[in-house]
DNA sequence: CTGTTAGCGCTTTCAT
DNA sequence: ATGAAAGCGCTAACAG
């Protein structure tokens, strides 16, 4: 038997003292006296109250202290990516400290309408599939902060993406390189495929084509040409996408024999299908990956890559939404050198 | 510039109309002229106005179309598994089938508190590890559906995880099977480690324990004994925790040579572990698993296993939930034989 | 330290 | 087909 619930209304009656007691017993503890707030607790306890009812309170203060974290995904595949895994655990804890609650949105829902009302606003990690959430958060007049991408007029929080894939090109280029990159969304198409002649996608805002250029200025300053031909775009870094392209990267002549990935997940997929395939790593071909897992670290070998530290990433993101900066936010990386790399 | 957000009233106020238009020209079309309605949506539209504010409807309505889903871990931990995933994919689909939405909660987190008031009724995904939220699903007087885990008198969706380990043990025990049982949170010690004399833990609702209630009744129909020794419990389904209890069991003498596994992931790394070690699958050692994964399907041998429908599962749930059952519904389940076993 | 009251934005009778 | 008005449960002035 659930007996009807109670409000602060009906409890106050119960008590024989006014809401206005009860609410401050709950939400202002400097109103009333220790001893009075004691004895309403334990009353409300007893009787089954559990307290202001949550959406009561946000109507009434204009704020719920929950944060939605819109994912470019859909949660499952999300979820799965032990980049954002790492990013969201960095988000919940740092919420936590500051007693806010998160929700996770996917990114490919058809609108933020359903929950817009719900949470004081908004942290996007990466780009959105589906672009009409761009326009909402665009609109929203709720606090937005972006992650891993940008959208006018709102902060966010990255990494120079172009400076780091430089970087760690830079560190594995020779004049005698035969690049293939393993790219990820550079365009919309489905399946892994060249680049070609396909236009790039969405090419400003992207952190795959913040890379690529990267990656190009270092070929460019090693005197190496890089064609569209020796660049792949993976939909997603699956092992599946990934052993596609790499495949048909190997069977290339002459042989690739440096692959720049722009994921850790990426670059463990193109090891295993070298190896498989009896060349030898770093000798044959270097693997360079981007994201820094700690499965890089447990391969044998071990991987060069880019450290984004994305739980890190994760609390500062949180810190900058709570503290309403309104500028952007530009994170350290770390080069790391493995054995996938001379 | 974002300018001040409109209301109902303002709305109505620029229209020319009453609030009470307005409200049912987004929600009972019915109450007014096609043509009005348009006229309005269109204003709306025009203002920047996106309807009503979902908070204050669902105060007022009472319900506000968000179904939490208590997961029975950390969502990051719980998002990785891909039995999680499919089930969550399951309830997504249906949700949105039905214009609800989902709210993914953490079974670790301190209280349902923060969430309670906004959402209709909680979907609960096996036991949630901070049993205090068992306490309060018990409490609530909002709509609760267990899954994988009972709560007296509360409805659920189950498969009879006794029965089918049952039959996946007796299709491979025989008189002469030395027996390793690979569990899956049967004490609550944080590593992997026999089962021993440790108490079990919750024996009632796990579905652990039921699972190795199945095993021990094959085990004993096929005339096979099994002690504590030759049961291990794995804290999670992790790699890490598979692998080292896998390598204890094999260093057993004699060796044994039937891995009763109670997830997938556990049997993957089972097999992989046992390959490591020059041992065959199944000469050697058989090895099935509990659940049903792709992955399992493409890994060479192919694992036998117990097909659950984790996203059938995830739908059907949904349905009863919102149907309002108030009994339980036992699922099917499907054994499918691989390479693993003989 | 406590009580009264207005109103957060909305839906829904009940009149018109 | 439309409008007026009563609250959903709560908080924040303000007055005592």
């Amino acid at each position: 038997m659930t007996r009807t619930s109670h409000t602060l209304k009906t409890v106050a009656q119960q008590l024989g003292v006014s809401t206005a007691t009860i609410s401050n017993a709950f939400s202002r503890p400097d109103q009333l006296s220790a001893q009075l707030r004691e004895k309403i607790l334990q009353a409300c306890a007893e009787l089954g109250y559990q307290g202001p009812n949550k959406a009561a309170q946000s109507l009434r203060k204009g704020s719920s202290g929950i944060v939605a974290v819109i994912l470019s995904d859909s949660l499952d595949y999300m979820v799965s990516d032990p980049v954002a895994s790492q990013f969201i655990r960095g988000v919940a804890r740092s919420l936590e400290l500051q007693q806010r609650h998160m929700l996770l949105f996917s990114g490919s829902a058809p609108s933020l309408d359903p929950i817009a009302d719900f949470v004081d606003g908004f942290i996007c990690y990466g780009a959105p599939r589906n672009t009409a959430l761009i326009d909402q958060l665009e609109k929203t007049s709720k606090k937005v902060l972006m992650v891993d991408c940008d959208l006018p007029g709102r902060p966010s929080v990255n990494i120079d993406n172009e400076q780091a894939a430089f970087e760690i090109a830079s560190r594995v280029l020779q004049a005698d390189s035969r690049v293939a990159i393993l790219g990820l969304r550079l365009t919309d198409a489905p399946n892994s495929c060249r680049l070609g002649d396909s236009p790039l996608w969405d090419s400003q805002s992207s952190i795959a084509h913040r890379r690529l250029d990267g990656y190009l200025r270092a070929a460019a300053a090693a005197g190496v040409s890089i064609s569209n031909q020796q660049i792949w775009h993976l939909p997603k870094s699956s092992q599946q996408d990934a052993m596609d392209a790499v495949r048909e990267a190997l069977a290339d002549e002459p042989k690739p024999n440096l692959l720049l990935c722009m994921s850790d997940l990426i670059a463990l997929s193109a090891m295993r299908e070298v190896l498989q395939q009896g060349l030898r790593i770093p000798q044959d071909v270097q693997v360079v990956g981007f994201d820094g897992i700690e499965e890089g670290q447990r391969y044998h070998p071990t991987l060069t890559s880019i450290w984004q530290h994305s739980d890190q990433k994760g609390e500062a993101a949180v810190d900058a939404f709570l503290r309403g900066d309104s500028g952007s936010l530009l994170l350290p990386y770390e080069l790391r050198p493995g054995e996938s790399s001379r």
